[in-house]
RNA sequence: GGGCGGAUAGCUCAGGGGUAGAGCGUCGCCCUUACAAGGCGAGGGUCACAGGUUCGAAACCUGUUCCGCCCACCA
């Protein structure tokens, strides 16, 4: 690899099209080289901001959560140092128990044919290491390729040796406070991998369909029988009692009866218990397995039932089940309902739907099962977790995270922590030959309570949850005292899925605040989770997972990392759409060509400081505004964890604001001979794209670092940092209001004759002349600075654009009214009167859709007393550009009306700009006739719309005049509003009609259906009438 | 059984008491020398349904219907 820096420093020419292949591969080693992703201990100058990792299993590859957890945070963390934060993002992974575990018995299993019994423990852990050390660093790379800026040197492994003792140490901790302890109760048990589960890790999924079986159980002095039902009739034989409810009046002579065990000959008492049985459910009495059921336990418990366990830990069934001892649990139900139903005791059947608890991992149905385990008693560490969220140490974001995590602690149970398993932190508790147990941090020589030697270590395993609890501050060097965890912890932020907020993010809440003394983190912000575009789970199953690596090699880690930011709303997962990767793809490739025009222009451009600014033009102040507006809605977004509205606002600015707009503007000045202009420009671009490339970085690292290099070699720009990483992120200030405000116009032109060309079919190229008036003499005077713009984004002569007072009215003109001034686009040639006629009827109608809307409103007396004045004056003044509008609007119809009703309207007949000329009611025209136009009519052939089809377009043609329509126009009072970006206006010149036509339509239907009509239109129908 | 989301353009989604938005797709016109991975323009909506609060509701409240997701030991 070429060293990057002296690579691009020297490049001044970019490549016609983004080559992400050639970009991405170069810059990571540039970074960590310069030591860029160092997070300082000993810095204190600077604020911390931290963040760690939430650890990949060390088996994982990278999937798409993997890749939204690194953008999102490598967004955070890469901004925060741009921002002057003295940062660290510490890497990690964890080792994964039970997945890696098995990963590894797989592949053993594969290739050697051998079981991780047949090697023994001691060298299936080997081989466990070994593997690890072969791919565990897989992850990493995988996250170095999207650029994630993590602090390397400090990478951690749940298993190493610091964290390890930090295990034992927590361990050894709570145990001598009371809050570990070992006793047996019934867990969950999977039968497939062969350990216990906590809570959390049962799945219960959608309820199966099953059945719940009927039997007698005869009553041992021979006076009956009683009846009960079960989904489990294999569990029948290490029932130890049947309950029924004290208060159930069929059963009260039976309490305290024994029946006999069918198959076992065992007598069993009839017990009353409240609390486990529903006399409403089945027959109201229930058989009571105390080993094989959660509540069955707890019944036991209270009346003293002997615990008999006849499923052992391979889901067969033990000697204890007599009759069908060794048996699969299966193949036992059907035998155990043969044997009953053979002496008779069958009761029958009825379909039933139950929940079955699954194995996370294994899918496997779980078996409670009998045993010794190690817990941690979780309320006294849930209490202090709690109250930190509820004194907000600890935000969630998205708020609604803080109930589910609230609801889940205050009713939490125990933690099961060990596992049957062999890779994991071994747990540091120690059994002499009499059984009494000794907890310590090392191996201990003798038993601490006989002293006797011989001691055998604890074969289970902790939970792999349990060192992640510790995440936080075990990485930083915990239980030492260390200058990390004084400078990074607490952490800034904890960015994570929802998913784990109770296997993780509270876990680490309750072991942060209770051996720190402190949080873990001040902010969790929840990540949704990536679906497919269908908004379905991606699985290798349904064949619908989208491979991040797949998506980087084809598009760049850029535009993964954008795409994965822009579509991170709060509360909402995320249906990832190969497409909107297609389209940022596209964007990278936007900022790259934008890049290498504005190298074009800047031969001889050195970067200083204020430089130009006197050359200015409204085009440049304008950018510059919205350049700054851009900034702080970034950072007020970024602020706010909104990462797609950071993202949409950069994107945004970027290509509709500073490409599509900006640059196409400056051409002028950047091509033209005037050197402080076109230093101005120069300077105003670098600012912008500078400034969108310092926005952007956070979410595309490299292409930003790239152009940082090439822009800063093209500028000399000594002042800039030599990386972008190391520049300052773009700050927030005040906007140049005034500059965006006065602006408006001149963009609204643009847009307004684009617009009629577009209607009206004329070709961009074909020559136009422009009347332009308004009697703000600010805006005059803007539109006489920058005719220039005119004539570059509207295709019109500079000649042939006029700037006045008034226009001039011809019939093969179009009119455009906007707030303040009017567009009229004179066509030059022969036109297409209908085609400007509807036009100019469709926009009439939305404006009277709106105008009508807010004269309503203005006519409630309720509206004007009660509403804020601010909202009423504003619409006021609505009311008076619409009317302003309409006003001019309508006299232009009237007078294309006119000329279509005067004696030289024939069909096939040409209008000309002579006749327009000719035309009595049009002033002076002016002297120079444009070259460009009158050549260009010889060319044009265009057919004139006949009478008959005007009239139809037009409906009912407008009896007043001209001048009626100028008398109105004059009269409707002219308040201005503030400029608006042209998509509202559009949105509002669309709206209006369709309103209408909704309305229209609404009543329609109710006609034909005799229904009546929607209420809230008969409301707004009433109000209209209260109102006059 | 509880709880939490969601329902807005053909699709994917923002927004959020005061003029319904974006991107993609669609249609029309442009190869204008940064970019056809492009430019310009257009069309496209009963903001799920029903009530309520309000001068004003897509937004707030209540209920309903669908769709997700969590939690829960009912035999």
């Amino acid at each position: 690899m070429q060293n990057p820096a002296t690579t691009d420093e020297t490049r001044t020419e970019l490549s016609k099209g983004y080559e992400h292949k050639d970009v991405e591969a170069r810059w990571y080693r540039f970074w960590t080289e310069r030591g860029y992703f160092h997070g300082d201990e000993q810095d204190h100058a600077r604020p911390p901001f931290s963040i760690v990792l939430p650890p990949p299993n060390v088996t994982g590859s990278l999937h798409l959560g993997h890749a939204l957890t690194a953008t999102l945070q490598d967004v955070l963390v890469r901004w925060k140092k741009m921002s002057g934060y003295n940062t660290l993002w510490l890497p990690g992974t964890d080792h994964a128990g039970i997945a890696t575990q098995m990963v590894v018995e797989k592949e053993l299993k594969k290739t050697e044919k051998v079981s991780r019994h047949d090697l023994g423990r001691a060298e299936f852990l080997r081989r466990v290491w070994a593997w690890k050390e072969r791919y565990g660093s897989r992850i990493g790379e995988q996250h170095k390729a999207l650029g994630a800026s993590l602090d390397w040197a400090r990478e951690r492994f749940t298993m190493d040796e610091g964290l390890s003792r930090a295990v034992r140490e927590v361990f050894v901790r709570l145990h001598e406070e009371g809050l570990v302890y070992r006793e047996k109760k019934l867990i969950n048990w999977c039968p497939d991998c062969h350990t216990a589960l906590s809570d959390l890790e049962v799945e219960q999924k959608d309820a199966e369909q099953g059945e719940l079986w009927s039997f007698a159980y005869p009553l041992a002095d021979g006076s009956g029988e009683i009846v009960v039902a079960t989904t489990r009739p294999e569990t029948m034989l290490g029932d130890t009692a049947v309950a029924v409810h004290p208060d159930d009046e069929r059963y009260r002579a039976v309490v305290g009866k024994q029946v006999r065990h069918p198959l076992t000959g065992r007598t069993l008492p009839i017990v009353a218990d409240a609390i486990l049985v529903d006399p409403k459910f089945g027959t109201g009495a229930v058989k009571v397995t105390p080993a094989h059921d959660f509540n069955d336990f707890e019944v036991g418990k209270r009346h003293g039932l002997e615990q008999i366990t006849v499923i052992g830990p391979d889901a067969r069934m033990t000697a204890a089940a007599g009759p069908v001892a060794g048996l699969d649990r299966f193949e036992a139900r059907r035998k155990v309902k043969e044997l009953l139903a053979a002496q008779g005791l069958d009761r029958g059947t009825r379909p039933h739907l139950l929940a079955i608890g699954r194995c996370q991992r294994s899918q496997t149905i779980l078996e409670p099962l009998l045993s010794d385990q190690w817990y941690v008693r979780i309320a006294p560490l849930a209490k202090p977790a709690i109250e930190a969220v509820e004194q907000g140490k600890t935000r969630f974001i998205p708020e609604q995270w803080t109930n589910t995590y609230m609801a889940w602690m205050r009713n939490i149970h125990d933690w099961c922590i060990s596992r049957q398993l062999w890779w994991g932190h071994q747990i540091p508790a120690w059994y002499c030959p009499d059984g009494h147990v000794t907890v310590a941090r090392e191996a201990p020589a003798a038993c601490a309570t006989c002293a006797k030697t011989a001691l055998r270590q604890d074969e289970d395993v902790l939970d792999t949850w349990f060192s992640s609890a510790l995440w936080p501050f075990s990485t930083m060097g915990w239980p030492d005292r260390t200058e990390t965890l004084r400078t990074f912890y607490p952490t800034s932020v904890m960015e994570t899925g929802h998913d784990i907020i109770f296997f993780w993010v509270a876990r680490m809440m309750m072991m942060g605040i209770h051996f720190m003394g402190e949080v873990p983190f001040r902010v969790v912000y929840l990540h949704p989770m990536v679906r497919d575009e269908k908004g379905q789970k991606m699985s290798k199953t349904k064949g619908n997972v989208i491979d991040p690596l797949v998506i980087t090699e084809q598009y760049g880690a850029d535009a993964l990392r954008f795409t994965l930011a822009a579509l991170t709303a709060q509360g909402r997962d995320i249906k990832l759409a190969k497409d909107r990767i297609v389209c940022y793809r596209a964007f990278a490739n936007k900022l790259w060509n934008s890049s290498r025009c504005a190298l074009m222009y800047l031969e001889c451009f050195e970067a200083r400081p204020g430089a130009g600014a006197d050359g200015r033009t409204a085009a440049d102040r304008w950018i510059l505004a919205r350049t700054q507006r851009a900034v702080n809605e970034t950072v007020a977004a970024l602020e706010a964890f909104k990462f797609n509205e950071a993202a949409g606002t950069v994107y945004h600015f970027v290509w509709h604001e500073l490409c599509d707009w900006y640059i196409e503007l400056a051409k002028d000045a950047l091509y033209g001979d005037d050197p402080s202009r076109k230093r101005a420009a120069q300077g105003t671009l670098v600012h912008a794209l500078a400034t969108a490339l310092r926005l952007l970085h956070p979410f595309m690292p490299f292409i930003t670092e790239e152009l940082w290099h090439v822009l800063r070699a093209k500028v000399k720009g000594d002042a800039w940092p030599d990386a972008i990483l190391a520049a300052p992120y773009p700050a927030a200030g005040a906007v140049d209001e005034a500059a965006e405000r006065g602006f408006q116009p001149l963009l609204e032109t643009v847009d307004a004759i684009r617009n009629v060309r577009g209607e009206m079919n004329i070709p961009p190229r074909a020559p136009l002349r422009i009347d332009i008036a308004t009697e703000d003499p600010s805006v005059k005077a803007a539109f006489d600075a920058e005719q220039g713009l005119i004539h570059r984004l509207a295709n019109v002569d500079r000649s042939d654009i006029y700037i006045a007072h008034t226009t001039r009215p011809a019939p093969t003109s179009a009119v455009a009214v906007r707030a303040g001034f009017e567009v009229r686009i004179h066509f030059g040639h022969a036109v297409d009167l209908g085609a400007e006629l509807a036009r100019i009827a469709k926009e009439i109608e939305k404006i009277e859709g709106d105008l009508g809307g807010v004269e309503r409103k203005l006519a409630n007396p309720s509206f004007v007393q009660k509403a804020p004045p601010e909202v009423v004056e504003k619409d006021r003044a609505r009311a008076g550009e619409l009317r302003e509008k309409r006003g001019k609007l309508e006299a232009h119809r009237a007078m294309l009306s006119g000329t279509l009703d005067s004696p030289g309207a024939s069909p096939g007949r040409r209008e000309t700009m002579e006749n327009e000329n000719q035309n009595p009611s049009s002033p002076t025209p002016p002297s120079q006739p444009s070259s460009t136009a009158s050549g260009a009519m010889e060319t044009m052939e265009k057919v004139v719309t006949t009478v008959s089809e005007v009239g139809k377009a037009i409906g009912t043609a407008v009896a007043s005049g001209v001048e009626a329509a100028v008398e109105r126009v004059k009269a409707a009072s002219t308040p201005r509003r503030p400029a608006r970006k042209k998509a509202k206006k559009k949105a509002a010149r669309k709206a209006a009609p369709r309103r209408a036509a909704r309305k229209a339509g609404k009543k329609k239907a109710a006609k034909k259906t005799g229904r009546k009509p929607a209420r809230r239109a008969a409301k707004k129908r009433g109000a209209k009438k209260r109102g006059r």
